[in-house]
DNA sequence: TAGATGACTAATA
DNA sequence: CTATTAGCCATCT
């Protein structure tokens, strides 16, 4: 499929462990920021859940998302600290530390 | 088949 | 400064 699925999956593929993308980001680098809406249903759907690590994903503001896919928001926020990623109480990550960006 | 919705963000009023 | 609108695309009803 060479849709706009694929490329996001593409880029949060390429997420070093260790590290978190936002949205914006996501959709910046595929040309066109409003694009980070359909990364969200792209990630919520989440079709290829075990090659793509949408826990690496998170908002703007470093939030991680409310409705986890696999399970709820705690494994999101599990699989991250078992990364190396420190998430706050409020299931947030510094993203000043943490943010990857491709360009 | 057509319309509404959603893990969002940035720009404008 | 805060609040609202617009834009994207796939899936659901």
């Amino acid at each position: 499929m060479n849709n706009i699925f694929e490329e996001i999956y593409k880029i949060v593929k390429l997420i070093p462990k260790g590290k978190v993308m936002t949205y914006g980001d996501i959709a910046r680098c595929l040309g066109n920021v409003r694009l980070s809406r359909v990364i969200g249903y792209a990630l919520h759907s989440n079709p290829y859940f075990g090659d793509v690590p949408c826990h690496r994903v998170v908002n703007r503001f470093g939030g991680l998302a409310p409705n986890f896919a696999f399970g709820k928001i705690n494994a999101q926020k599990q699989m991250l600290e078992n990364e190396g990623i420190v998430v706050r109480k409020d299931n947030t990550v510094d993203l000043e530390k943490y943010r990857y960006t491709i360009n």
